[in-house]
DNA sequence: CGTGACAGTGCACACATGTGCACTCACGTA
DNA sequence: TACGTGAGTGCACATGTGTGCACTGTCACG
């Protein structure tokens, strides 16, 4: 029950992607040596480059996967959101406790490297939000009530939840699972969407 | 016309200060070294202890200052705020814009280390924007309309629009001055701030 | 079966880094 | 004017860093 050579290699490059993600916790990915991650994976440095050409190359392998997972969180908010949208606040913030709970690396790899991270890793990382807005903007356009609204508008409402989002992730990637803090963070969280979809009813008015 | 000695140690740690806040400015605190400051400023290596204890202590000394030039905004923002209540919003987000633009290296200096800077330094980060909230929450409290909301209410409100404004800040660090991105930008912040109050004049009516 | 591709090794080198220690020399005070 | 304080120096050391190069052994394919 030996391993093939292919996955033998896709194993190594699982752990040092896992090393790295690990490592960078309490740092950013510019502090972080291409030693460290060698031996936290037990290989020698230069066995590093049959995987990567540099650090910031894992990088950028590691913002693909967390905006994969970024992706996945809004599919998971859209499929809620659908099933009745009457609950359609207390299911997203559920969904948004439960991802990042799941998926702590990534949203904390993404909140840290969103600005800290080598300026290709950055760049990334905002088209990939970008990019997440303006899909979440399609979204809210099928909602009803908000046919009158123009497309610039909608993109600003979606920046607004976007960032609220974001910062709550972040918020919530530093909390204890289940711990008081966590559901403190989430009610907040219900209440700023509630604040912003009310204040998203009347704009129509105003324009 | 010489220097007396203090004004000589004041002036050499403010080069030390400006130095790593220069240096910094496209990586983060973590990844920067007692030995390159020094080298900027122009002494030896062993003479920066005679300043700081180590780089976080110098990072702790930039939040400080940082902070104090956040807390000057909204200082600003209020007294802009009190001239006239019918231009709060695109008043606030000028005094934003101007702010950001005269201060960019400490807005961008918060903006990195808030999630990637040392632990002691993000602490202190997240202490002085909690404090900060509370501080607008205060000031909201004071506003026509919002006697029927709970205290806990206007924190929410309060988070909401720093995480705005702190957003805006972070976009507008990356833009060129007067440039057409960051009109945008404060195009977009205004009508976020609009969307946002909207939201808050009809929350009374839901509780 | 033989052979080549290739993940991982081991060693080497030239730097960069934090920090200890003894020093100089100008300033401010007694 | 004599002297102590303290900012800045110069040198040293151990340790960490990225990367080049020749190597080994094993898997997969002709």
């Amino acid at each position: 029950m030996t391993e093939s050579r292919v996955e033998r290699k896709g194993r190594t490059r699982r752990a040092i992607l896992d090393a790295a993600l690990a490592l960078s916790d309490d740092t950013t990915l510019v502090a972080l040596s291409l030693r460290q991650v060698a031996k936290e994976v037990g290989i020698v440095p230069t066995a590093f480059y049959r995987h990567f050409p540099s650090i910031e190359d894992l990088g950028l392998a590691l913002v693909e996967e967390s905006l994969d997972t970024l992706r996945a969180l809004l599919r998971e908010l859209r499929r809620a959101a659908g099933e009745d949208a009457g609950t359609i606040i207390d299911g997203s913030v559920a969904v948004l406790v439960e991802q990042v709970r799941g998926h702590h690396a990534h949203f904390g790899f993404l909140a840290r490297e969103r600005f800290a991270g080598p300026a290709g890793v950055r760049a990334a990382i905002a088209r990939g939000i970008e990019l997440a807005e303006r899909e979440l903007a399609t979204d809210l356009a099928h909602l009803p009530g908000t046919d009158v609204w123009s497309e610039r508008d909608l993109q600003i409402l979606s920046a607004l939840i976007v960032g609220a989002m974001v910062t709550t992730a972040e918020r919530l990637v530093t909390a204890e699972p289940g711990s008081p803090e966590e559901h403190r963070i989430a009610e907040a969280a219900r209440t700023q969407l509630r604040m912003l979809l009310i204040g998203a009813q009347s704009w129509k008015s105003r324009d």
